[in-house]
DNA sequence: GTGAAAGCGCTAACAT
DNA sequence: ATGTTAGCGCTTTCAC
């Protein structure tokens, strides 16, 4: 193992001349600079992170708390978070919370003890009242995709405009029945989701029939059945309005294993655009998140906190950034008459 | 910050103790313990790992490295390698490394540093020599999906086998014209499913025609075209092997704009079984990869290395273990006569 | 059983 | 322009 001391009684100077060439700092004689650059060289040194982050503390790591990868949605967060944090120079440490809490907790007892810079949180709980203690301690911390109230910089939709449009999308090319395959209501997206489609519903002059909200039971999966049921029952939907990509994979598969067509019987819409949407069958017309600018934004917001932090400055009072959505229709809407 | 010194001050004890107690060492008079435990709670103290890490000389964390989480074999070999990582105590670092080997080097130039105990590496490339450098320096590494010889640990699949299986089904249920979707042939494992689709053409009687072997040009997307200029030419296939789920969706993509239907024109058969396999319109027919398993596994291996080196064991030659595969029959394949 | 002290490898005043 | 030195917070001999 070459140290940094090392590399000084090689080069024939002390130590704090070695850490000044390696920082890159001036007020070193250029001759020095060369003879220390051999050194470090010929004892092919690299410098001890975890020695540096101990003294200077932090550790150019940030952690990116997500419900589950194997979501379709975060991979793409994935990769905005990590390029973006890449080009600052920070690693990203990956936790998959499956939506249990106590995950969450643990992760987070784990890491914020002063070898983490900050975090990015996807799966924010109603009930995550350690991660607002985290925050109200003053570490860095960024929410995306989900958020409760404005004490926490986050990275939004508008989800409450984004099922409006969709709804009212479908009212305007001719729908009456539109059933609303709906997540969790505890997650406030879910939550304003659904408002967005009882109010365009209710803007519209349509009426709204309880029978048509599917709420999910037990998972993502659960919709299959749901939609069964929904479609064996007295009032048969002329579209569906699934509130994330997957559940509209789901609900597609229920549709035609119950022989109906899309979009001649129903019509199915869907939010987030993931990339499978686009290669179903039919094609799946949805509401695009800007996943990959999300997780961008959230990472370069998150660094500039921690930068705010290391010049021991207050943090700026918390900014919630909503991002644009777009209607990307495809072909499993189609007009009725 | 509270540090062990402080709760040693407040407890009256030396850090040694308190240092002893945390963890959970024996010779503690169990007042003393108690006394301790109180000022943890009180000063409500967690250990700085940073500092842990540096004397004792590992972190607790492995980095995995993949092409891209967006590739959707990925998130589930992630899930299978977290999740292990959790159970052992360890947490993940994700490095993206979209094939770019100056992307791999400056990953594994800042991690191993010593702040990484170890590497899973599913993104290894023939040229990969810095990986094998990594592992001939005694540091642990254990690759999955993708090897290259005997000498690093490795959790895989029989690639020849899968494909020929594949391809000896199609030939049995009667397709005598089976083309190709093949993948980068640098990339052994694709080379060795291309072995195999040959292997089983000879094996069965069937004429290798190189006008049925579509080879990548750029990226997964390259064979829509690739599959539309095969339909338009002179040979047309009753079976197109991809050898990869995300290649047969393009693939079915390309057959059906092309107004082909699936599986009555022409079957589709992939490699892979990833979650959107079974919800694709028809449903692919694929061979399934143990993907979670293969993460799990690489990952137990990996801790096992790790284990060893911090008992200054000699690593144990390398093991390469091959898990099995299975032929998941779904809607995209059909009886010729 | 408990404490004193050395030191992991590095950085950043402060001196020179 | 360069060197000296005091830690960052922890673990771990070695003494007592």
């Amino acid at each position: 193992m070459t140290t940094l001391k090392k590399v000084a009684e090689y080069a024939g100077v002390s130590t704090s001349t070695v850490s000044r060439v390696i920082a890159g700092k001036p007020y070193v004689k250029e001759e020095t600079r060369q003879r220390v650059l051999k050194a470090v060289q010929e004892l092919s040194y690299s410098p001890n992170i975890l020695a540096k982050s101990l003294k200077v503390g932090r550790t150019n790591t940030i952690a990116l708390m997500v419900p589950s990868i194997q979501n379709q949605m975060f991979p793409i967060v994935t990769r905005g978070v990590e390029d973006t944090a890449r080009k600052h120079g920070y690693t990203v440490i990956l936790c998959n919370t499956d939506e249990n809490i106590e995950v969450e907790k643990e992760y987070i007892r784990k890491l914020q003890n002063r070898w983490i810079d900050g975090f990015i949180v996807c799966s924010m709980l109603p009930d995550s009242d350690h991660i607002r203690k985290l925050k109200a301690d003053g570490f860095p911390v960024v929410l995306t995709s989900r958020y409760y109230g404005d004490s926490i910089d986050a990275v939004i939709i508008d989800n409450y405009r984004a099922a409006y449009e969709a709804v009212s999308y479908l009212i305007i090319t001719g729908h009456k029945k539109i059933a609303i395959a709906l997540g969790r209501r505890q997650l406030s997206l879910y939550q304003q989701r659904l408002e967005g489609y009882l109010d365009a519903l209710k803007d519209h002059g349509l009426p709204i029939d309880e029978r048509l909200i599917m709420n999910e039971t037990n998972g993502t999966n659960s919709f299959y059945e749901l939609t069964q049921k929904l479609l064996d029952g007295p009032v048969i939907p002329d579209a569906i309005f699934a509130t994330s990509d997957p559940k509209a994979i789901v609900v597609v598969r229920a549709i035609k294993d119950r022989g109906f067509r899309i979009p001649e019987d129903i019509s199915v819409l869907g939010i987030d655009n993931i990339e499978m949407s686009a290669f179903m069958e039919p094609p799946l017309t949805t509401v695009s998140q800007p996943l990959y600018e999300m997780g961008a934004l959230a990472a370069k917001k998150l660094i500039d906190l921690i930068d705010h932090k290391n010049k021991s400055e207050e943090p700026p009072a918390p900014v919630v950034d909503v991002l644009e959505t777009e209607l990307i229709i495809r072909k499993s809407t189609a007009r009725r008459k």
